[in-house]
RNA sequence: GGGCGGGUCACCUAGAGGCCGGGUGGCGGACUGCAGAUCCGCAUACGCGGGUUCAAAUCCCGCCCCGCCCUCCA
């Protein structure tokens, strides 16, 4: 039973989903006027493996992420650059799902767009106005806070607190503090939209409220995003989406911890801010999503150096281990229990139990260090398995490493192959030692030859020069008695 | 001030009242021409001070420190 924590009640609840068998969620996405940063990608990772361990226990998962492309940052930024606000939102919006998917995040089941939904928020902003919950001034649309009454409700904080914080901006036409804005007037030279109340744009929070109610209906099951986004961003959706249907809007709240880097906040003014591109420069993906996984999603994570080369440190490990079992799979996984001995009956009771107590781990609010746990444990025991056992059932490797393979892809592990080796480094040492050959497998193996004959006749300067040289180009290669494995590191 | 989450071995993380955490790194052993990989073993831990309990990293109280949010934020 699959229990998530829900910060609407502060508690671990048992995950009912409003339909059976499919769940329906929505993540609030990026603000599109720069590059992703690995603050975001903290975020979008850990998204990604709770959808996918959705869709691991069998639900058909809606993942509807949204995409911020007016605002007033994207207006600023897009005035600084002498570029039209749509187009260059439009830019860096594709740029960034570019970042996402480089590291290796699945796209969501749609991307909305703010500016593809204008008709819808109007509607919603009547539908407020109608119900006495807003109000317009000057061309302006406000939420009136204190008419609706359960505000608050999600960020725990009581109506006196939230006015103490609240401010008017000048240039705000509001009536109380605490009131935020559902429609903006156009200001000269702004992008604008044509409504009952002028011409003019959406405020920021009635976006999601929209989007998430058209594609996923109301109420349903899972709203996340970052912790910073509780108050207000998804304070005012719940105002907006509750006051408008007269019903409740989301039923599992998921936030997400924040990322430090090197123990500091990331932000602007301290200059700290990683991009994703420049972190996939000194980083595997892999990598990333490793390190990303190997917290708790609600914990705060600290980007560090040390913390990074860990993670690439246990990858590898995790690699191997894949590699190894793959070596001795066969085509398909119907292995005959029966024919199984001793050894390998006890491997197979751990094949079961890496599943079992992966699921034990991601049940209780997807706690994915705790499922890596499962992971390692496994490796020991596959490594220990296939030393100890001379030719290993087939059959039975091939549903070890299926196995394997199924749980780590929920946790973005050992995904497609990346090309990591250098081809070009392998080609030209070929060349230097003679061996030309069209596929690069074949030019590997024609060196390991010749450092073969050399270890044969204990030329091991030469034997090591290949060696190290191949392991410079990303060939990592491994003698067991006379014969020489290699794989790609 | 209010809300939330933390302080665990050299480093990164998880954690149920009693027994176990895992990874990285280190040390020793097996294997090896060497290296790597792997296996086995070893070490280093629960911010501070009280309390509850036969038993506390875990529950309670107080304190110190850190991070995040409190109308820009993922």
């Amino acid at each position: 039973m699959l229990r998530i924590y829900n910060t609407l009640t502060r508690k671990k609840e048992p995950f009912i989903p409003m339909e059976e068998g499919k769940v329906k969620m929505y993540v609030c996405g990026m603000t599109t006027y720069s590059d992703a940063h690995i603050g975001h990608a903290r975020t979008y990772v850990a998204f990604d493996i709770i959808r996918r361990y959705l869709e691991y226990k069998g639900y058909e998962v809606l993942y509807i992420q949204n995409i911020t492309d007016i605002d007033d940052k994207i207006i600023n930024a897009a005035n600084e650059a002498n570029m039209d606000p749509l187009e260059y939102s439009a830019y860096y919006a594709e740029r960034c799902l570019e970042d996402m998917r480089k590291l290796g995040i699945r796209d969501a089941s749609l991307y909305p767009k703010a500016t593809e939904h204008i008709d819808d928020m109007i509607k919603l902003i009547e539908k407020l106005i109608e119900k006495g919950y807003a109000y317009v001034a000057d061309g302006d649309v406000y939420f009136s806070v204190e008419r609706f009454q359960e505000y608050g409700k999600l960020s725990k904080q009581d109506m006196k607190q939230i006015k103490a914080g609240a401010r008017i901006q000048p240039g705000e036409k509001k009536r109380k503090p605490e009131d935020f804005a559902l429609w903006k007037a156009a200001k000269p030279g702004e992008p604008k939209w044509r409504s009952p109340w002028g011409e003019g744009r959406p405020g920021w929070h009635i976006e999601c409220s929209v989007m998430s109610s058209r594609y996923l209906g109301i109420p349903f099951d899972i709203h996340g995003g970052g912790q910073d986004l509780i108050f207000p961003h998804h304070e005012n959706e719940i105002a907006q989406s509750e006051a408008a249907y007269g019903k409740n809007f989301v039923n599992y709240w998921l936030h997400s911890g924040m990322l430090k880097v090197r123990g500091e906040k990331m932000s602007k003014s301290l200059g700290n801010i990683i991009n994703v591109r420049d972190a996939l420069k000194q980083w595997d993906a892999e990598v990333l999503r490793f390190f990303f996984a190997s917290y708790h999603y609600r914990s705060p994570a600290d980007f560090g150096e040390d913390a990074l080369k860990n993670a690439e440190n246990a990858v590898k490990r995790l690699r191997i281990a894949r590699e190894k079992l793959a070596e001795m799979a066969g085509e398909d996984e119907n292995f005959d229990e029966n024919k199984l001995d001793e050894k390998e009956k006890e491997y197979l009771a751990a094949i079961k139990e890496l599943r079992t107590k992966f699921e034990e781990a991601m049940d209780d609010d997807f706690n994915t260090p705790k499922a890596l746990e499962t992971l390692f444990d496994f490796v020991r025991k596959t490594n220990k398995f296939l030393m100890e056992k001379e030719k290993p059932d087939e059959k039975l490797c091939r549903y070890a490493l299926n196995e394997f393979l199924r749980v780590a892809n929920v946790l973005t592990l050992l995904q497609e192959e990346e090309k990591r080796m250098d081809e070009d480094a392998i080609r030209r040492l070929g060349e230097k030692y003679g061996v030309i050959k069209e596929k690069i497998e074949d030019v590997i193996e024609g060196l390991l030859a010749i450092r073969r004959k050399a270890r044969e006749a204990k030329e091991y300067e030469l034997a090591d020069a290949i060696r190290d040289a191949l392991r410079e180009a990303g060939i990592e290669i491994e003698d067991i008695g006379k014969e020489t494995k290699w794989r790609i590191i």
